[in-house]
DNA sequence: AAAAACCGGTTGTCCTATGCAAGCGGTTTT
DNA sequence: AAAACCGCTTGCATAGGACAACCGGTTTTT
């Protein structure tokens, strides 16, 4: 079933948008990556956009059948699960980040979550490999590549330029900035 | 209504999503970015994956209102209209650029439709670049800059591209490939 | 030991979005 | 005068999403 052909073509772009091409499946990979949400419940309570139960398990299962996330018991509760991104889930950055430019360039992006796009958009594609590094060792196992960093790692950097905008006054919402 | 504050939240990933995170919204952008399919009936009959006529004019009507594509009357038919990528619209190559990537290195890609896909890898954003200011000159007017360029224009080397390949025989299907 | 909180979901219901085929009044081509 | 083409619209059936309530089991708190 899951294996068919049943494309409506063989468009990388549009067999792009088959798999994440919905309103909830990159939100959900986004919280996993920057949010480092792992379980259900977490995906479900901390959700900005307040995703339902029943979609965040629906996402789940289809992002798991396309091999962009795993699922592990955890060891220290048997009922809880812990959900990982895969290589391929990890690769969905660029996409992300891409995506992440264009609203913050022509969307009325709130300014505490502007401050972390702009991280990203300074970093560019040279921060986000680094950032995939992190996530293979956080989400895989691997070992971090020697790297010569020069401070905190980029999920640091993500957290504490977050953090620094939210001990102010929360809500101040901007337009679209030009670049 | 249009200009509601209604959004899920302001992250620049989500306001995006609202925007173009639906399966039909970024295919109909990418046939009048790649195919230069700029009428109606030409984005509906030549559309690989076969769009609906009613869907087609809900997502133009929709991507108008987002100041992502334009409308103008074909002087040439009274009947005719002429839809144009706004700047909004033109600067979305890089996120279609990346979905394209990602979509070649991990789904079933048609080998026809993988050799756009690789060229645009292979050139990178530089070429995205290019191409942006190719798209500018069609679709805004804007005149090409002086470019040094070394041979054909970025959509006439994508189009040969394509040529080649379907002089041969047609769906030569492959999988995913690693980069 | 009992109660409460937490675990990853499921179920049912309602409503909207999408898919499909047919058709519309008008314009242009044959 | 007929046929083809123009950008859509309408009606209808199905699929997907939103919302709330709930499930059996596990862990933590009292």
């Amino acid at each position: 079933m899951r294996t068919n052909n049943d494309h409506r073509s063989g468009c990388p772009i549009n067999l792009t948008l088959e798999v994440v091409g919905d309103r909830w499946s990159l939100l959900v990979i986004r919280d996993m990556m920057f949010g480092n949400r792992r379980h259900f419940r977490e995906l479900l309570a901390k959700s900005e956009e307040g995703i339902a139960s029943n979609i965040l398990a629906d996402r789940l299962k289809r992002l798991f059948e396309q091999g962009i996330v795993s699922r592990a018991d955890d060891p220290s509760h048997k009922q809880k699960a812990i959900y990982s991104l895969t290589e391929k889930g990890i690769e969905l950055l660029p996409v992300l980040a891409q995506m992440s430019n264009w609203g913050l360039k022509h969307l009325p992006v709130s300014e505490e979550l502007a401050i972390r796009a702009r991280l990203l958009r300074e970093g560019g594609p040279k921060l986000w490999a680094e950032f995939m590094h992190e996530l293979r060792a956080t989400h895989l196992g691997v070992p971090l590549p020697p790297r010569r960093r020069p401070g905190q790692s980029v999920a640091e950097r993500l957290e504490a330029a977050y953090a620094a905008i939210m001990t102010q006054q929360p809500s101040n919402r901007a337009g679209g900035e030009q670049a």
